[in-house]
DNA sequence: CTTTCTGCAAAAGGTTTGCAGTTAG
DNA sequence: CTAACTGCAAACCTTTTGCAGAAAG
């Protein structure tokens, strides 16, 4: 979701109310483009002169990947806003093990590798989050 | 490696000592085959009469995971031991949303898809960790 | 015997919880 | 107006650091 618009339009649509932690954090995440945590947020709301309180910074984040409107990147310690227009099926990330810069994308053809893969293992893949490391084309030099 | 001696073998080549900590987490881990916490880790060793300070447990998993006789799982929030003999390349895992269980396997077609689409993102892809997950057949029913 | 490793104490970070007060709709 | 949400204080859990003593080879 590269719109902030179309997220809040769909936190409604869910029947969650639109409030002034929530457009801010979705701001700061669309803004930035690169995995944040929840501390860094409230750093950079304070470079604004905003303010809020580190606990509901947490659950508003909580709220936003529960409806994949962001997504927790573990190998990048940090949350993302989701880059997809979908918000569900398969979501895949390359993160530079260097600066920890990473990019969003989709594929069918790994997602049809792994089901196989997983059935192969006696798992049934369900929605496909994915993560593996690389370096980025800036940090080639 | 399922083997622990290989991997105190390993450690030996390597110019690190063989002590009774490292044997210690080695055995846990190799008798658990699931992801285990640092806290986790010496719980089990209380169970056998045994005691580690958990500082030690940090670092003797920050040392296997250095040369890959252990990963760190992101997904499911722990440290497994290596299952496959190599120390390098490609090391994936399909993770059980449910309880947490996971399959480590490693998969040519899926690193060059990777390394492919890496390449159009401006990646280079490197070494292939990926995690995802799924639901195992004990979770399934 | 010496270098590497461990244990301890303490600090530093990150995350969660309960509750009272505020706000969106 | 009322249910949903936020802020605050505090607790809790995880991870890191520095240093003195123990143990591997």
């Amino acid at each position: 979701m590269v719109e902030t618009r179309k997220a809040l339009k769909l936190l409604r649509e869910q029947g969650y109310r639109i409030t002034t932690p929530r457009r801010q954090v979705l701001g700061i995440l669309a803004e930035a483009q690169r995995p944040l945590s929840p501390y860094e947020i409230q750093d950079m709301l304070k470079e604004k002169g905003e303010y809020l309180n580190h606990v509901t910074i947490y659950r508003v984040l909580e709220l936003l990947c529960s409806l994949n409107l962001a997504h927790k990147v573990l190998l990048a310690g940090g949350f993302v806003i989701c880059s997809l227009g979908e918000s569900r099926g398969c979501h895949r990330f390359v993160v530079c093990r260097e600066c920890g810069r990473l990019k969003e994308y989709a594929s069918e053809a790994l997602c049809a590798e792994e089901t196989e893969m997983a059935e192969q293992l006696g798992f049934r893949a369900e929605q496909h989050f994915s993560e593996f490391s690389g370096v980025c084309a800036t940090c080639q030099k």
